[in-house]
DNA sequence: ACATGGTACCTTGCATCACAAAGTACCTGT
DNA sequence: ACAGGTACTTTGTGATGCAAGGTACCATGT
């Protein structure tokens, strides 16, 4: 295990919730989802979007339709089902919970930091 | 694919940095881990916990001993070894980046709504 | 001595999923 | 035709959360 690694196990998961946001604003294709998650400091490459979209698309979450292109193929635009929507706000419910979970964790370890290594004066 | 399923992929990763966390506070065994991270609202189970212990001790990030116990089975006190240090810290760039990221999409996407479904009348 | 219950740690098997790499298909310009 | 760019798909691998079941140690009551 290294670095890397962990830091791959860390994505999983917000992955899925981050490109539901995106397709939330409205119809977006597989590279607009790149740029955006990229802009965003989410590094993602094809072989990870793709299969998870067709997850996602057979989750009945997402549906597609298919649009010519005027400089190449034709593109899948997504867009999100009612299904989809409500997946969606329990995900960032979740992701609440989970940010505010990871930082009573932190706070405790930065009390407990404090407490054992002060170079303050004990106060009695 | 469910929800439920969907929350346990959003926890992965982040299990391993909490229990960093808490092991980097001083000695504690498997059950002060697990109510640790339960009382932060993170449920964990000892089929989880164990083979994590045991794989960040192969990474060498962790270290143990065995203390006897007054009432039942010795107990493997756990500590960080001091790549366990490094390693932490770089987990906790990494979280603060991922919520960061996670931020910026979130905030984009609101962004978004209001402009769209806004009631207010058009400024011009 | 023995049985019982509680505590603590370990192992096996399964399903999921990110990723790399290679492949298929469409369109435009020359 | 052919080359280059864009877009979507497939296959195989490795990692890992989890449920379920197992092993082992200890104290207590009879």
């Amino acid at each position: 295990m290294n670095i890397e690694n962990a830091q791959v196990q860390m994505r999983k998961g917000i992955l899925e919730f981050c490109i539901l946001h995106i397709i939330s604003r409205g119809e977006v294709y597989a590279s607009d989802m790149l740029d955006e998650l990229t802009s965003a400091q989410i590094m993602v490459v094809e072989g990870t979007l793709y299969p998870l979209l067709t997850r996602l698309k057979n989750s009945g979450w997402l549906d597609y339709k298919w649009v010519e292109s005027s400089s190449g193929p034709p593109r899948k635009y997504y867009v999100l089902t009612n299904e989809g929507k409500v997946f969606l706000d329990a995900m960032q419910a979740t992701w609440f919970e989970l940010a505010q979970s990871v930082q009573t964790i932190i706070h405790r370890t930065e009390e407990l930091s404090n407490t054992d290594s002060t170079i303050l004066p004990d106060p009695n």
